[in-house]
DNA sequence: TCGGCATTTGACCATCCGGTCAGCGCAACG
DNA sequence: CGTTGCGCTGACCGGATGGTCAAATGCCGA
């Protein structure tokens, strides 16, 4: 019977991470719809019938990859601490975003494809989770403004101008390269970047 | 003989017209593969060889959906002039496309869906007449830097910071919509979260 | 009114796609 | 050494998909 339940042997797991690491790959270039069994099989080096045999389904490895996607995606805000300096926890947000779009920007331009078809498999999850965690660190945003230690802005904007100027990098690489030209890596340019406009912006 | 050149009679424009949106708006949603001729038909009102007889492939309305997109995209950039204020020229620039990303959102999602996909058919474009127009407002930019009038930061990242965050809002709405709450309209706090953060980063 | 061209369509085709299935090779184990 | 079950595959299926075509319909000027 197929194992369609976690991975149990060594076999198993690796295949399942064969799997998947290759079905991010072809999604997150092609969107769910513009993604093939096929196209996977290959990345991944099995048969098609093979994929089929540790997922029941194109759906169910899609819902693997996000199920996974947005914890990851999320820590780095969980991260920003109360407790800390306002300037320094959103810096450090700033530059573990910017970290997570350079080390996986697949990951990124998956969710960016779901965003952009209406997050039809994702709805519940950003209107839940997301929007409660939003909410829970505007919140924080909002008490450091009130004691006027960064200016003050709209909180839930301040995080939309994080996630944007960061995922740009991924999402958007090739521009970014085509634009800045051959050769120059876009990652150092932009933490700079971003150091400097964040830091202004924040200035009480 | 079909008319796969310019429309020339009433009927023709019409209909050209009308595939051209319907095309956009499934497109945009659902990436290039992941479109079909059955979809855009149905959306645009039409049967599947009627539409074929106005574009000679699913490709070449593609093609002609992408042709439109680039100049109506960089021209409020190419708008910004050497000899005005600079910040008043970077805030009307700012404006103007965040006022397109909320006009058209379908646009940007379809440029947008493009670059995910690497680019495979606007390379050229890119590399070519946009790295072009972003190279020579870049001198511009260095320019009143050296001036004096705007704040040193990497002029091609300041363009770059404009492009995702007002593209953010187009192609992320549901997000944006879903974490800020139903009934909230996000353009307006937009627009003045926006105003503040470039105002502050370009004070010299 | 009528001839001719523009427009539209139903039927069709080859290929692709997600998914199924019967069975093969093989290692573990009694 | 036979059996059992995991891992894997070739062949196949029904429906979708991009595209074709001959024929039907509509429109317009002479």
């Amino acid at each position: 019977m197929p194992p369609h339940a976690r991975p149990r042997t060594r076999i198993q797991a690796r295949n399942h991470e064969t799997i998947l690491d290759a079905a991010l790959e072809v999604f997150a270039a092609q969107g769910f719809r513009g993604t093939t069994l096929d196209q996977i099989a290959e990345v991944a080096g099995l048969s098609k019938p093979n994929l089929l045999y540790y997922f029941p389904s194109k759906e169910a490895i899609h819902q693997a990859l996000l199920a996974d996607l947005l914890d990851v995606w999320l820590d780095p805000l969980r991260a920003m601490d109360e407790g800390g300096d306002p300037v320094a926890e959103l810096m450090a947000y700033v530059r573990r975003k910017l970290d997570l779009a350079r080390d996986y920007p697949r990951e990124s331009r998956l969710f960016a494809n779901e965003m952009l078809q209406g997050a039809p498999r994702m709805r519940d999850v950003i209107e839940g989770d997301l929007k409660a965690l939003v909410d829970d660190k505007a919140q924080v945003l909002r008490l450091w403004m009130d004691q006027g230690r960064i200016a003050r802005v709209h909180p839930v904007h301040l995080i939309f101008s994080i996630w944007a100027l960061t995922q740009h990098y991924a999402d958007f690489d090739v521009q970014v390269r085509a634009v800045l030209g051959p050769g120059e890596d876009p990652y150092p340019q932009a933490a700079a970047f971003l150091e400097v406009l964040f830091r202004k912006l924040l200035q009480p």
